[in-house]
DNA sequence: GAGTGGTCTAGACCACCAA
DNA sequence: TGGTGGTCTAGACCACTCT
């Protein structure tokens, strides 16, 4: 890059990477830069926006220009043990934290994937999953009522009450009520991230999110459906399957 | 959005999603468009930049502000059928190109992934996976040489000759020649694109890409590996896990 | 209130592409 | 050569956060 903003991103870019700014520190203040380089206003704008656009740093306007934690966070999928909690996976700094949980009717979206009439009741789980530096991925469930009903009356607790500890993790409650669930299908995509999700992950505008779709399916129908969305430049999510040949 | 960049770009964005520009028209130039609302250059640009970041227009200099094509493309991960071609998952006006196809020593990364010492020598193949707009994915495959060899000796033709037609798809070839594929993994990330990738897809700067490290093993060691980097505004990769509860 | 980033202007020059 | 987008300036005003 032979623009001025172009190497002013170049040397912050160095001076992050190399450590000199930590996650949570702030660079220099806009009026510093631009008389340190010598520039104009808007040229350490660019500069500092093609970092943010690389998921370095955040801008937060009254605060200054944050620099991001982008260490990766790796989300694996295991046929043999796919329930693995989020604190398994993650170790005991990590935290997935029930926000919300309510029976709602579902929307045409969700009664779709359910295989469900819209309207039909829902319970509708949202999580924050977080590691140290802070909230990573949005995990929204939703869950038909009537499972719910039997994971409650098998003594499993009540998915509707955020405040309720269940009494193992879903996939497991669902078995042991009736509707073991036997198949899941994820669909992967990106795209940038809305105004909301920007504000709960700390995200600049520029980076994208990783969405995913998932649907589980026991004996004959849907048991579960959720929808996954994370920061894109810190995500890994894999899995394995086995081929015959 | 109460700012007027915001309300610009929102007005250019109801007219390309309602089709008033197609896919490969280019919108009005800059000092059409500040002409048009009364503002200054530096507000267009700050308006087609959303859309830009939105994966909708390329601007381009000399040329203008392009629409870009962003029907979803879908890729579909089906156990029991692995190894679909691009043309079958995606019809006759696909194309799946090898664009180079080499043998190599193997450098540290590729050596860890296949579990051989670096250096040791691989066929190295490239393939630009396109649907009608365009090339969508890029796909790096490396093949251990020895393997290459018995595909060959098994009468599978040649994987480091370009030019040459291979007999079947290759999982299919590794297993005539004794190194069935048994299982594979995938790690899906997304980050920002590079140059040459930003032209290869024609992507704007500013659309992510979906990038997914894949790793396919025999018996006892790994037969191949692949790097996928796709347009993440356009792909949408699926895939499907039996559950055991 | 002081300091931060966000938006906007009017004008200039440059790099690139097509006819 | 004329038109396109890309960069840059100097200055202004605004929205927000923190103390």
């Amino acid at each position: 890059m032979d623009t001025k903003y172009g190497r002013i991103a170049a040397e912050l870019r160095e001076a992050i990477v190399n450590g000199q700014y930590s996650p949570g520190d702030t660079l220099p203040a806009i009026p510093e830069l631009m008389e340190r380089y010598g520039v104009a206003r808007d040229t350490v704008r660019d500069a500092v926006r093609a970092l943010a656009l690389e998921g370095l740093v955040t801008p937060l306007r009254g605060v200054g220009t944050v620099v991001r934690d982008t260490t990766p966070v790796s989300l694996s999928y295991n046929p043999s043990a796919p329930a693995r909690t989020w604190r398994e996976q993650h170790g005991d700094s990590a935290t997935d934290r029930v926000v919300s949980s309510e029976l709602r009717p579902a929307d045409a979206e969700i009664a779709e994937r359910l295989g469900i009439a819209p309207g039909t009741p829902v319970v509708h789980r949202v999580r924050h999953q977080s590691v140290k530096s802070g909230v990573v991925q949005i995990h929204d469930q939703w869950i038909p009522a009537d499972i719910a009903d039997a994971i409650k009356a098998a003594g499993g607790g009540d998915l509707a009450d955020p405040e309720s500890d269940l009494a193992a993790d879903l996939f497991t409650l669902m078995a042991r009520a009736g509707h073991a669930p036997r198949e899941t299908t994820e669909t992967i995509s990106a795209r940038a991230a809305d105004p909301d999700e920007q504000e709960t992950m700390a995200l600049p505008p520029e980076v994208p999110v990783l969405v995913t779709l998932r649907v589980t399916r026991g004996d004959g129908r849907p048991v579960e459906t959720s929808t996954f969305v994370g920061a894109a430049d810190r995500l890994r999510q894999s899995f394995t399957v086995q081929l015959t040949y």
